[in-house]
DNA sequence: CATAACTGAGTTGTGCACAACTTAATTTCG
DNA sequence: CGAAATTAAGTTGTGCACAACTCAGTTATG
């Protein structure tokens, strides 16, 4: 198994986590759609959970993701009432983005979230430490490849 | 670090694997822009140039993606010269794509892909076979995880 | 201080993903 | 047999992702 005349599907690593992940996010949709969430969304919250009132910038960075993604993100989130947008005073270039009272209330909701989906992923916490660990590796690794084309 | 009161997104395995996916897929993305090729049209002919001949059900159940996902996207390919789409006679709701001389020529200048990409990932072999055989189990355990909702 | 360069956010256009639906062909069963 | 259930593929609508672009505001420089 694994090189024959040329590329397995079944071999790739990429297809592996191309394939893990969306299986993830699927089985995260029916448990967000109960918050009225997308996976994306749930994720925009999360950084702000952790830390409330960060640019737009600051959430591309923690998100890996650019403003062509996250702008109309953040737009739906608003019109759900879940966070605020507003230009900063110091620089109206930046808008700070903070969560309402809504925004801050289901962050209650979501706490069950990630022992679920853990437990469904079958891995203990010491093996989900360190897929965590290899996958961050791995993300540095390409990233800083991609830097240098 | 790690639970302080509520999910953190950086220890979240499900961040991990998100991060790691886009990554990848963008580390492919100016590699398979000379093939003309996007990553999951790129994943379709791995399946085709593995086993040629396979129905749009085939595909869908090898990469895990329904028709909605499959159906426009082999309409490029199709669009692109890459694979013929021809119904079965023997069951006309059925679907035969197969490779164009096009999209079986592709085939060669794709091998170099998996290596450098293997690179880039700064894992060694073993690692690499150890990270992609966590993620399938992950994944058949997740997606059982959802049959039983 | 003027203007060139840069930065932050947003828009536009393309291609996934996926739910929900439609249509046509086939299979099952009363 | 013939109606009901099932199956295969495709369509529609929403929300990412991301490249390429615009525009306003800020910083740097001659």
């Amino acid at each position: 198994m694994g090189r024959q005349d040329g590329p397995v599907l079944d071999d790739q690593v990429c297809f592996a986590l191309y394939a893990a992940s969306r299986a993830v996010t699927a089985l995260y949709r029916p448990l967000l759609d109960d918050l009225g969430l997308t996976y994306p969304q749930y994720l925009v919250l999360l950084a702000l959970w952790e830390r409330d009132e960060l640019t737009v910038t600051d959430l591309g960075r923690s998100l890996q993701l650019d403003s062509g993604t996250i702008s109309p993100l953040l737009k739906r989130l608003e019109k759900l009432e879940l966070v605020r947008r507003e230009r900063r005073s110091d620089d109206e270039r930046s808008v700070r983005v903070a969560l309402t009272e809504r925004g801050d209330a289901l962050r209650a909701k979501a706490v069950p979230l990630p022992g679920l989906v853990g437990d469904a992923m079958g891995l203990d916490g010491a093996e989900l430490d360190e897929l965590r660990d290899t996958l961050r590796e791995l993300t540095e690794s390409v990233n800083a490849y991609r830097e240098r084309l």
